[in-house]
Formats: C-alpha cells, sequence, structure tokens
RNA sequence: GACCGGUUCGUCUAGGGGUUAGGACACCGCCCUUUCACGGCGGCAACACGGGUUCAAAUCCCGUACCGGUUACCA
C-alpha cells in the first residue's frame, strides 16, 4: 500500500509557522517513503473560512516550495457525504439525536465557560449523562418527524478506552468515560471537524495522518469514529508545538507578523533557509550537522526523529535586531554567502527589480520573467534603510582569495555577479542588496551618520586629500585592485598617514557605510569613473 | 478541576545505565584585518526537584514541582 499523507490546514488566517511545520514534516515523510503529499482544506467552518486565507496558505506552500500531489479537497464540497455518514451511524444506533436546545455562546466566552463548567463539576463529569441518549428508537423518530431539530451524537460505550499507538507519542490510551459523546452533526445539519477529518481521512485513503499535538485528544474522538464505521484507523503521528518565547502560544493576535510565513518571504528570506531552519525545529537526524539541502532532508527525515517536547521559536519583541530567531537569520545568512552565485542570482535580480535597481544590462541573456511575490514596503522587519546593523556589518580574508583578471565591464552581467558575489558576503537577507548594498547600484544611496563622525569627522583632512585621491586615479589606465593598491599606498606615504584612515573615509564616502568588502574590491568593482566621483564629492561635507 | 503530554546550556538540540554531558545559534575574548563580517582558536553556559532500582542513573521506576495541550452544535 503505497504511504498517502494530507496536510490539512483550516483556512482561518494565513499560514502560521507551526502550520507551515506541520507541512514541511508531512511533505518529508511522503517523499521520504516514496508516499503521495496530499492537501486539504478544511473549510467546515464556513463563518470563519475564507478564500482570502486559502489561497494566503497555498502560496506560503509555494514559497516553501512543498508541492502537493493530485488536486486540492475542499472538505466543504465533501459536507453531504459527512451527513449521510452521521446518519448512517445513527442508522445503525451507534448515533442518537439530541434534541436539547442548542445554547449559542458568544465565541470568545466559549473557553472561559469550558473552564467554568470543569471547576463547577470538579472534575467528576459524567459524559455520559444526556437525556436523549436512551430515548426509545420510536420516540427519536417521532420527535424528528414532528420536526424537532436535534444534533447527532456519538453514542460512546459506558466502558472501555481508545488507544493507539503514536507514532511520536507511544502508545495512547484514553477510557470511554473522559470522552463526551462528541457531537457529529450540528442541528442545523452541519458537518462537524472530527466527523469530516475522519469521513475525508478515509475517503482519501490517508495511511499516516501526521498533524500537531493539540489534536491529540481529537485523536481519540476520531478513532470511535473509525471504530463505529468499522475501519481500521490510519497511523497517527503527533507533533510537539511551537511555542513563544515566554512557552505559551503563539498566535498571530499576541505575536503578530513573526508568525506569518509571509512575512519571512517579505523580509527577504530564502525558502531553503527557512525550510531548513524549520525542519529543526522539534526534528534531528541525530548528528552534528545544521545545514540540510532540501534533498538531504527528505533522505534523513524519520518520524523517530521527532522530539516529544514542545520547541521555543525565539524571538524578542521590540527590538529590530532580535524581530525573529536568531537561527533562522543565521541559517539565511550562511545560505545567501555559501549558495551557488547562480542560485543565489536570480533571487537579488527580483529584489533589485522591487527596489527599482535593476538594470536590463546586469542580464544581457534576460528572457525567462521570475517571478517574485515580494510587495514593497514591507519594512519593519529585513533591514531597514539607515543600516539596522550600524556597526556590524561585513568582508575579509576574502578579496585576497579573488584572482582578479581583468575587471568585466561595470553594470555588465558578469559585473553585476561579481557584485552580488562581493557583497553577499556579509549579508543576512535579501533585502540588504538593495538597502546596505543600495550603493553599488545606484548613485542615489544615503550616509549613515555614525559612519561619517567616525571615518570622515574625525580626520578633517580627509575633506582635500580624498579629492586629491581622486585625481590620482584619473591618469590610471587599469583601475585594478593591485594598481589601485599601489596608488593609495603612496598617497598614504605621501600623506604621511594610515592606510586605514584614507580606506575607511573612501568607503564611507563610496558606499555611505562603515562596513563594506576590502576597499580595493570596492574601488574595482565601482569603476573608475564612479569612484572618481564619489571622492570628489562635497555632499557629505557640506551637510 | 479532570484527562493527556512534556522537562539536557538563554534558545535549537545530541546523548537513553559507566561521556571531562557533544554540536549549533546568541554572547564574550583572542587571531586574521584598511572597516565590518566570514573563518580559525578559546571562553561562558544545562541533565527541574525528591525518593528508589543498580557496583554505577542525565539515561530505568515512583512521587512532586513547573510548563504545555485538551476538555464547543470551533477547527
Amino acid at each position: 500500500m503505497t504511504t498517502r499523507v494530507r496536510f490539512a490546514p483550516s483556512p482561518t488566517g494565513y499560514l502560521h509557522i507551526g502550520s507551515a511545520r506541520t507541512a514541511l514534516f508531512t511533505y518529508l515523510y511522503a517523499r521520504h517513503v516514496g508516499g503521495k503529499f496530499l492537501l486539504r482544506i478544511e473549510d467546515t467552518d464556513l463563518a470563519r473560512s475564507t478564500e482570502e486565507s486559502t489561497r494566503s496558505i497555498l502560496d506560503g506552500l509555494a514559497w516553501l516550495e512543498l508541492g502537493h500531489d493530485e488536486e486540492v479537497v475542499f472538505q466543504s464540497d465533501n459536507a453531504e457525504k459527512h451527513r449521510a455518514t452521521a446518519l448512517k451511524l445513527l442508522e445503525e444506533g451507534k448515533a442518537y439525536r439530541d434534541f436539547t436546545p442548542k445554547s449559542e455562546p458568544s465565541d470568545q466566552n466559549v473557553k472561559e465557560g469550558i473552564v467554568e463548567r470543569a471547576r463547577a463539576a470538579q472534575g467528576f463529569k459524567n459524559m455520559r449523562d444526556n437525556p436523549f441518549r436512551d430515548i426509545s428508537e420510536v420516540e427519536s423518530n417521532a420527535r424528528a418527524a414532528n420536526g424537532d431539530t436535534f444534533a447527532i451524537r456519538l453514542k460512546v460505550a459506558e466502558s472501555g478506552k481508545t488507544s493507539f499507538e503514536d507514532a511520536v507519542y507511544g502508545l495512547q490510551e484514553r477510557n470511554y468515560a473522559d470522552t463526551e459523546d462528541l457531537v457529529l452533526l450540528r442541528s442545523d445539519g452541519h458537518p462537524l471537524y472530527n466527523l469530516a477529518v475522519v469521513c475525508d481521512d478515509i475517503e482519501m485513503r490517508i495511511t499516516h495522518v501526521i498533524r500537531g499535538q493539540d489534536h491529540l485528544t481529537n485523536t481519540h474522538k476520531q478513532v470511535l469514529i473509525y471504530e463505529a464505521l468499522g475501519v481500521t484507523p490510519p497511523t497517527f503521528a503527533h507533533l510537539p508545538l511551537i511555542m513563544a518565547p515566554n512557552k505559551g502560544k503563539l498566535s498571530k493576535r499576541k505575536h503578530g507578523e513573526v508568525v506569518s510565513m509571509t512575512t519571512y518571504r517579505d523580509a527577504g528570506f530564502l525558502a531553503a533557509a527557512f525550510r531548513n531552519f524549520l525542519a529543526l525545529l522539534g526534528w534531528s537526524a541525530g548528528e552534528e550537522k545544521e545545514i540540510y539541502s532540501l534533498t538531504e532532508l527528505i533522505e534523513k527525515f524519520s518520524l523517530d526523529g521527532i522530539h516529544r517536547s514542545n520547541a521555543v521559536f525565539n524571538f524578542t519583541e521590540n527590538d529590530p535586531r532580535k524581530w525573529t530567531d536568531d537561527k533562522a537569520i543565521w541559517m539565511n545568512a550562511a545560505y545567501i554567502r555559501t549558495m551557488p552565485l547562480a542560485d543565489l542570482v536570480p533571487f537579488v535580480k527580483a529584489e533589485l527589480k522591487v527596489a527599482k535597481l535593476w538594470r536590463d544590462e546586469y542580464d544581457d541573456d534576460d528572457e525567462s520573467p521570475i517571478s517574485y511575490p515580494y510587495e514593497e514596503g514591507v519594512a519593519g522587519f529585513s533591514s531597514p534603510p539607515g543600516l539596522r546593523r550600524g556597526a556590524d556589518a561585513s568582508s575579509a580574508g576574502w578579496s585576497a582569495n579573488r584572482v582578479v583578471l581583468s575587471p568585466p565591464e561595470i553594470g555588465s552581467k558578469p559585473w553585476f555577479e561579481n557584485t552580488v558575489d562581493l557583497i553577499r558576503q556579509r549579508f543576512f537577507t535579501l533585502k540588504d542588496f538593495s538597502a546596505q548594498g543600495r550603493a553599488y547600484f545606484s548613485e542615489d544611496y544615503d550616509f549613515d551618520q555614525a559612519a561619517i563622525e567616525k571615518n570622515l569627522n574625525k580626520f578633517p583632512d580627509l575633506k582635500t586629500w580624498l579629492p586629491e585621491l581622486a585625481e590620482r586615479f584619473e591618469p590610471m589606465q587599469s583601475f585594478t585592485e593591485p594598481e589601485i593598491e599601489a596608488v593609495v599606498k603612496a598617497f598614504t606615504d605621501e600623506k604621511g598617514t594610515k592606510l586605514g584612515v584614507i580606506m575607511n573615509g573612501a568607503r564611507t564616502l563610496l558606499t555611505g557605510v562603515a562596513v563594506g568588502p576590502s576597499m580595493l574590491a570596492v574601488f574595482e568593482t565601482l569603476g573608475k569613473e564612479r569612484s572618481i566621483l564619489r571622492l570628489k564629492s562635497q555632499v557629505v561635507w557640506n551637510q
């Protein structure tokens, strides 16, 4: 029998980080065993489900590249079958009509009400005290024929227990006494979650149900339905939950955008990096390794490697440097600087396009349009303009390893790729290419005040020296690192100052920031013309 | 309250009878260096608590504490 698993989100919001991880694990499991990964939208709660959130979830999955097999199933399409199933159980005497009038608690008070009632009952609640549980079939039929409204509840046996072997948590048992006669069909004929899930999982021939641990008690209820239906339940695997830093629930209401998948997409994260990060939240291959390609994840994934304890998604609210988990940021940076350049370039291109910094010369054989779902103006996250990392951005040992032949023509495709390769070394997100990296692609870039103070204002001589250096550049025939170095060194000696003073001053003037690659590489990359222009510029000095 | 689950550095985790309890992120220091990173080296830092079982317990058992999940005619 081929393995068939499904990811079954309810479309009541965007793709939550926890759901995304569930989807990932489910996907990895399917691919690992060569099974099918199916998608089902659990939109039985018509009041709360929206098309927009369905789209958002699909977008999120697409971004993470978790492609599903077969058609997406919409649970609401199967409502008729769910109803029929409930009626069948009623007929067989495995369920009963509950004529208790429906009480309508205001949504928000539901939880509180539950706790209140439980307290009041001191925990000793008889789950089998429904007055309609044992009325005669005749009476039940008569009332129904009379037009009395009723819900259909599963008739859970007085004694016994449900049990199943969870692939993660092991043997799970629960006394019937602790499970209520759950409602299968609402009095308005609307099928409820547990019924719908079981029916659909059977219909879709699901072999493994992988979902959050918050469903553990639902699973017992579902096992009851499977039993009533005479169907062997699938294998269950419950996943530990992802918690907020205070170990509480990670929710949109409380934590906002950090929990949404689209936030990461829009903040310049690479799907591969975020997926990698997510995979390690609650799962481990049992080895000392952090970076895994999708192929490796699929290869190594197993249900045995899933933990039983919840994981904290670590971030600090109101701290722009720690807005999301450090490790996620680190991982993204690691991907950016180590992935094959050719794989990174399309992402940078897309980012520059959004920032209106892209020029077609950067890609002479440009034909295929790149889909880039980012939207502009998602600030707040990513690296903000003024250089969030101010004093910490990045380079080194790096330029020494570069073999510089003849420099590519400024603005050409090779130039673009070289430049991306040069600056990616110290970037954290794709956004950095258009923010911190702006000066490489535009004449219109900002100057970091702290950099000006530190590297220019402290050395007033630079105001005349730097334009002077520009003049030394003018006659140069070839503008490559060795030659530039010779000129700058000679100039430095002549002025009797340190190389660092000139280099750092030039860096600030040429790139607007105090951090960046080797200055020789910057000069060469920017090219003679632009270097001279920027060295001579007095705008900063006149501020 | 009841039922169920969990508890190894700040965080993610390895380890499941004998380990100097390992790695990663973060943080700190040193090296590299024209800046900042990267990289290298080093440091800080953990088995929730109490009882057992055992020659030996972070690992097995019991209890306690704490945390979480669930307890809807929501999903």
